[in-house]
DNA sequence: CAGGATCCTTTACGATACTG
DNA sequence: CAGTATCGTAAAGGATCCTG
């Protein structure tokens, strides 16, 4: 009667492994966390403010990484009708649902750095 | 008296974007994640193991990923004295450290999972 | 201001073959 | 078994100019 166990321990590693591939495919790339993590405290920002932000990304990559983002619907474009144009992103409640996991890289790389220092 | 709050918002925000991408520099490329997680529930595993479980990568991409994270303390590489000779590779205590991330990873990644089948 | 178009350079990645 | 060598492609990244 114990039938349910035919979920062994296999597969739930399988089913986590392909969890983190799902995870990471959709924030591949250089740029993602970085966008991310400056929105998420910047609240909605502009284009030429992320670009002065996300220190070294050139206009080219952060268009392309944020029509990314848009596509699975991790961030919001809004069109401003001012003169001339200026465009919003912001974080969708979708999103914030990624903010334990930059959390979490953000809480590391602050233990990183001090560590270094204490060498 | 409050010298202390020089340590202002602004600064704050950049050390929390500079942070991210500390940590991101180290976990840099396509498979880090993936073998992390993998090693992570695996224990020790030789390196034909590693490349049978992390499905796709080709042996260069294994060989030079362990060895960033070997540089970076985050695995372990150990020759054993078998014929012919064996590697493993085993996660670090520091490397542990990442467990968080790497736990918050795939979290989100099984309940996107889920989003999309309930569509 | 927001970004697309173009061109060019440099890495990242992949497939296959080979060696101690 | 555990990798390295070699070669080729694709994507990333940078610079500059252009347009609604």
């Amino acid at each position: 009667m114990k039938k349910q166990s035919v979920v062994n321990n296999t597969n739930i590693c399988k089913n986590r492994i392909q969890a983190i591939k799902d995870t990471m495919e959709i924030l591949s790339g250089k740029w993602k966390f970085h966008i991310l993590g400056t929105l998420m405290q910047g609240g909605s920002m502009r284009f030429m403010d992320l670009l002065r932000e996300v220190e070294g990304i050139a206009p080219k990559m952060l268009s392309k990484e944020l029509q990314d983002m848009e596509v699975n619907q991790l961030v919001n474009r809004t069109v401003c009708n001012t003169k001339p144009i200026t465009v919003e992103y912001a974080i969708t409640e979708y999103g914030k649902t990624l903010s334990p996991i930059i959390d979490e890289i953000a809480k590391w790389g602050i233990s990183y750095r001090s560590s270094l220092l204490n060498k």
